[in-house]
RNA sequence: GGGCGCUUAGCGCAGCUGGUUUAGAGCAUCUGCCCUACAAGCAGAGGGUCGGCGGUUCGAAUCCGUCAGCGCCCA
């Protein structure tokens, strides 16, 4: 065996061998179902830091489930991500020199799947690298025949009831992408802007102005109205006249409302209810009509304003919105209309998704009413039917639901499920889009059904014009627990059954409310249910100096390179050693690295252990103890371990088996028994270690599977298929073997034993012993022999110290090693007098507390008890320094 | 503007239903070692008045208040 361990090609082997033996399929049968489904992946993405971290832990859990003899079940897809993938493919159209707008809808789809097809299995090929179990003939899609049937079922469904409506709404226009966005997919950004302060000429009083601050003066050209607060003083003089929109020309009214804060600004709003919001919602208050001054892809449109006014606004015709801002600022400040320009600090929202301004549009959308589904998906959260990890994220939650509003989930794209709603073509012609009747509307999973009811239920023709608009993405992912199992369709089929709910969701706070929060609605709406019992929220990715990984800043490793230099498994510790539950990560490469060194540590302990040889021998009195030692600390650390996989604190819990594996496995447990060199080992201490081995192997291997199956397997001889995530575990149980200790009295013994090893250390440390000088050392009990053989001493127990020596206590217990020739009294004296202080300074500590009355009435009598005893022990220990001192002092 | 959270060793963290030998591991740092499993290693060491102030208590990193800084979510 090589002394280094090389990933490379295990891992390769070790992937082929799980799925040659369909060792990660599931079908449903007798045994518990641990179900996980994949936060589905971009399909057209590529393998990045954060998924590393999403999957290792996924992949942790379900190993781990697996391992527990549960029938563990995780289900893997990508997500077609309707806006992300459309632009991909525009792109590339371009590139090649066609426009989108050139082609049908049938000819742009195929084009999109030509592309999926292309790109769609990537990531999935690259989650094999990082080892992940998934089950892989399950393997979905979100627009696949099962998953696109259930988008159109549900839809057609919520129609049904009430819960889906079409409305002209103001809605967040992406101007690159020509599509509404949900509220969700808006990014909101500070930004430094500037405050216009623009005069609009009062008509009543010639001569004098109202001034507005605007921080789009674009927008003036639909301005529709000017808003005072009724109760603003300075503006009282305002009240019922009418102002000119200056440059425009456009003769508005001033109103009044209480929603103008007073004080903010000049107390002069400007209306302009087809591009704002709040001005939208005063309009409609208000009554006042709209003019929407852009086209879908926010350049100024003239033609909507009245014939009049064009004279004067014509040339802003076909400008894009920023430098229509840029050009009429100038051309107002040249008729003396800017009063002033002040920087003004604001938000800004961008699109998610193309990174662009977003328009607030009026538009004729879909939308969800979510009140109802908002009522059904807060209890369960709230009272823990549902637990989120951390809990903190129950706040957020709560306050999403609370003040929930309507999804929108139309879109104006064509890669996506199509809206299953259809109009009446002659119908169409007549009323156009917006005022067809909503009454009119056939909502219908297929057009052969959207011509039944077109005809028998409202008398109108099979010539049906389908809505061109695709729904959100994330429209299907809400439904992905349960149509993954095909439970929309066959919502009691065998499957839905026996999977749902599935077990755990791990995913970034990030998508909390377009997914999280949406698949728990959906879950209770479609199956009654919860669709996960827990979800554990990660962390961010970021990198060591905390900056968000990004492309842009070239700040992201690519896994796929570091998985190549320090192996999977290696990668997966650097991930989750710094992985605490929805801290944000600080990545560094470095701990990649400690994750491939422990792989060596453990590959060397494994070609250590299998190059003994074996003897039938009795095993000596230091090979029981030391056998016996490390049963009680490995069945000790698998239940602190399974505690903490229990709380998801999994970066803790791998703490706890690395440091077993390396400090006491390899630093010590292995240096007990081990053979003089060259010389067999007793059988039996042999097969003690093998066992020790694979338990540790087993308690590992969720965290580093690569590596824990290529060595179960050279153990011992095993089956073809035998797999460690199937390894019998009958033999073996925790609690009945620190039953054997129940007070850890043993445990406890052996550490104190450890202490005295490490103090003969420290004194050849300090004063530069060889290890192979063997030393004297008195101690006044006896001792195991491990410490002869661990320390290379010859410890006696009789007689006085003789000469000078160096000397430490363990407990209340004093060591010496006599040391006449390397003594420096003045030194050790100083190393006396600091440690004489500093455990004077404890007992004045404990002695405070002892002599306070109130401490000692109203404490608890076991804490009293405890200080009495620290008093006990400092006071033996100083006793013994000071003997010490004297010695030293005399000599 | 509203809400939530964080601040403990150089770094990223644990400890926080108050009392566990005057605060813990890991990494990094320093010292000494190639002692035939492992230098991707071994043996040691140093390092923090637990963000500031005030309070509750016999006792506070832990509970309360307040201030400061940082971060996240929502408008």
């Amino acid at each position: 065996m090589e002394s280094k361990y090389n990933p490379t090609e295990i891992e390769a082997r070790q992937y082929q061998y799980w799925l040659d033996h369909k060792l990660f399929h599931s079908t449903p049968d007798g045994r518990e179902a641990y179900t996980v489904v994949i936060p589905p992946p971009n399909v057209t993405g590529v393998l990045h830091m954060g998924h590393v971290l999403n999957e290792t832990i996924q992949d942790i859990l379900v190993r781990r489930a697996r391992q527990q003899g549960k029938n563990a079940c995780w289900v893997p897809g990508t997500d077609h991500a309707s806006i992300a993938t459309e632009a991909k493919v525009i792109k590339r159209l371009k590139e090649q020199g066609i426009n989108k707008s050139d082609l049908t809808r049938e000819e742009f789809l195929k084009h999109a799947w030509a592309w999926t097809e292309e790109h769609g299995g990537i990531i999935l090929k690259q989650l094999r690298k990082l080892g992940c179990s998934c089950d892989w003939d399950r393997t979905s899609f979100t627009m696949d025949e099962t998953r696109s049937k259930a988008v159109i079922k549900v839809f057609c469904d919520l129609y049904r009831k009430g819960l889906i409506y079409r409305g002209l709404r103001m809605v967040n226009w992406d101007p690159e992408r020509q599509t509404a966005l949900s509220d969700e997919e808006v990014i909101y950004h500070d930004e430094h802007s500037k405050f216009y302060y623009l005069r609009y000429k009062v008509v009543e009083e010639p001569g004098k102005y109202a001034v507005v601050a605007t921080t789009r003066p674009e927008t003036i050209f639909g301005d529709i109205a000017v808003c005072i607060n009724p109760k603003e003083e300075k503006n009282q003089w305002l009240k019922g006249k009418h102002v000119i929109v200056p440059g425009v020309g456009r003769v508005i009214p001033i109103i009044e409302d209480r929603y103008v804060e007073i004080g903010f600004g000049t107390g002069c709003l400007k209306v302009t209810p087809a591009h704002d919001v709040n001005d939208y919602a005063l309009g409609q208050k208000y009554n006042l009509r709209t003019i929407d001054i852009f086209t879908p892809d926010a350049h100024l449109n003239m033609d909507t304003i009245e014939e009049e006014l064009q004279p004067n606004v014509r040339k802003y015709h076909g400008m894009d919105r920023f430098e229509c801002r840029k050009q009429i600022v100038e051309d107002l400040k040249a008729l003396d209309l800017v009063e002033k320009i002040e920087d003004y600090d604001n938000k800004v929202g961008y699109s998610e998704r193309t990174n662009v301004p977003i328009e607030p549009r009026l538009s004729l959308q879909w939308f969800i009413r979510m009140q109802h589904f908002a009522d059904i998906a807060l209890g369960p959260v709230m009272n823990d039917e549902i637990v989120f990890y951390p809990t903190k994220y129950k706040n957020t939650y709560r306050n999403w639901l609370e003040n929930i509003k309507d999804w929108c989930i139309s879109r104006q794209l064509w890669w996506g499920h199509r809206i299953p709603a259809y109009y009446d073509a002659n119908l169409l012609a007549e009323t156009g889009l917006e005022n067809y009747p909503a009454d009119k509307i056939i909502v219908a999973e297929t057009l052969e059904e959207a011509q039944k009811i077109s005809t028998i239920n409202y008398q109108l023709s099979t010539n049906l014009v389908q809505d061109e608009g695709a729904l959100d993405t994330w429209f299907s992912s809400w439904l992905w627990p349960i149509s993954l199992f095909d439970g929309i369709e066959h919502p009691d089929n065998e499957e839905i059954r026996y999977y749902y709910p599935t077990a755990d969701l791990v995913t970034g706070p990030d998508i909390i409310f377009f997914w999280v929060a949406r698949m728990i609605m959906a879950g209770y709406e479609y199956q009654g249910k919860m669709p996960f019992r827990h979800v554990y929220f990660t962390g961010i990715v970021r990198d060591k100096l905390g900056r968000k990984m990004s492309k842009s800043l070239g700040n992201s490793p690519d896994p796929l390179e570091l998985i190549d230099k320090y192996g999977a498994d290696g990668v997966r510790m650097g991930m989750m050693l710094c992985a605490p539950a929805g801290n944000d990560i600080l990545f560094d490469e470095s701990l990649c690295e400690q994750g491939r060194n422990f792989n060596n540590k453990i590959w060397n302990c494994f070609r250590l252990i299998k190059g003994w040889e074996t003897t039938e021998s009795e095993p000596t009195m230091s090979d029981r103890e030391a056998v016996t030692w490390f049963t009680l600390l490995l069945a000790k650390t698998e239940k602190e371990v399974e505690d903490l996989m229990n709380k998801y604190r999994l970066s803790e819990a791998l703490m706890q088996i690395y440091k077993l594996f390396t400090d006491e496995f390899s630093g010590w447990y292995l240096e007990m028994i081990k053979p003089a060199y060259g010389q067999p080992i007793c059988r039996l201490t042999y097969e003690s270690t093998l066992v020790f081995f694979e338990r540790m192997l087993r308690l590992l291997h969720p965290f580093m599977p690569f590596i824990t199956e290529e060595l179960w397997h050279n153990l011992t001889e095993r089956e073809e298929g035998a797999t460690i995530m199937a390894a019998d575990n009958s033999d073996w149980d925790a609690d009945e073997l620190l039953a054997r200790d129940p007070e850890g009295a043993f445990l406890q013994k052996m550490e104190e034993m450890k202490q005295v090893i490490t103090g003969v250390r420290n004194i050849r440390a300090s004063k530069n012993i060889a290890p192979k000088e063997q030393l004297t050392l008195i101690s006044p009990v006896a001792l195991s022999e491990l410490v002869n053989k661990l320390a290379n001493v010859s410890v006696q127990t009789e007689g006085a110290v003789t000469g000078n020596a160096s000397k430490f206590i363990v407990g209340t217990t004093e060591y010496a090693v006599p040391l006449d020739q390397f003594i420096n009294v003045e030194e050790e004296l100083r190393k006396l007098e600091a440690d004489l202080q500093h455990q004077e300074g404890f007992l004045r500590g404990v002695m405070a507390k002892l002599s306070n009355e109130r401490f000692v009435q109203n404490a608890k009598p076991e804490v009293v008890e405890l200080e009495r005893k620290k008093q006990h022990d400092a006071e033996a220990r100083i006793a013994a320094i000071k003997e010490s001192i004297d010695a030293l002092r005399a000599s």
